[in-house]
DNA sequence: AACTATTGGTTGTAAATGTAACTAACAAGC
DNA sequence: GCTTGTTAGTTACATTTACAACCAATAGTT
């Protein structure tokens, strides 16, 4: 059926990629989406808080390659959902360091521990050489030559 | 400055690989978007179509792991652009085999041509070992239990 | 001080996506 | 033939995202 049987999509990398990081963010979505009605770009950034403590929005934009925009509404969001709060800086007004509150604390805790578990979880399914190297290679392509887009 | 030490985003595995399949995807839209207008479903479809030949828009649901409307959106787009074209079956007319035109294969060799360029610059950035590992941990990835989207 | 450029961040609007409801064709049971 | 169920595909609407324009604060220049 085949007809350019030099090229099977499984064998083109953007496009396994896309298939691997989709089937792990849909999966994983129910977390943070079915318990706290969270968007991806939320828990990316609630994430990051957690991870790293507290930083400006442009901070988070840098470190988690998002662009400004997609950073200020998840701000938005957290920040009526109560996850984090805001204190600007007196020696520079455009800035804001984002906190998060005991609350957000607590929801990063609970995602934290569901990530790990997920993440056990798939790495079940390679040794620790495989984990290794995907590791590695992964890194690499990440960090692949982009356009700028951290805005 | 990092809080909870024990885990870096870097090492959760769906933000990793979401991380590394954006800059893959992003750097590779170029081709299809920047030339041809295409949006990401609609290469996809034409990807399938021109590797695996004719075929309906259900099977490439169930091939490229794609919802229904994505396909049938992406289908209608194809076809205004003349890129394929779709006829019925008079066994069952529900279904409508799907094929390229003349234009559409010119326009898919040229985008494999350079999806097989970007895959080996790709490549490139590892041992032949390493890209053998990652192909095969993201097929097992890819699989991994997902939620019924193929519907 | 005034003038421009840059930076952090927000908002408006168009494009894209997800979800559910829908239509049309067929299939199965009666 | 008529009802009920299923399947292929489309459409409508709400949600999300992308892109550009924007605002306010600061820095740099004169």
């Amino acid at each position: 059926m085949r007809r350019h049987a030099e090229f099977d999509p499984q064998d083109f990398l953007p496009y396994l990629l896309n298939q691997a990081a989709e089937a792990l963010s849909l999966e994983f979505q129910r977390h943070y989406r079915g318990q706290y009605g969270m968007l991806r770009t939320e828990w990316r950034v609630l994430f990051h808080l957690g991870c790293y403590g507290e930083m400006t929005a442009k901070e988070i934009c840098v470190r988690a390659r998002l662009h400004k925009t997609k950073v200020s509404r998840a701000v938005a969001a957290l920040q009526t959902k109560r996850f984090l709060t805001r204190r600007e800086l007196e020696r520079d007004r455009r800035h804001a360091v984002l906190q998060l509150t005991a609350k957000g604390n607590r929801v990063f805790a609970d995602l934290s521990r569901a990530a790990h578990a997920f993440d056990s979880e798939v790495r079940a399914a390679m040794t620790h050489d495989e984990a290794e190297v995907l590791h590695r290679c992964l890194v690499r392509i990440a960090r692949f030559e982009t356009v700028q887009r951290t805005g």
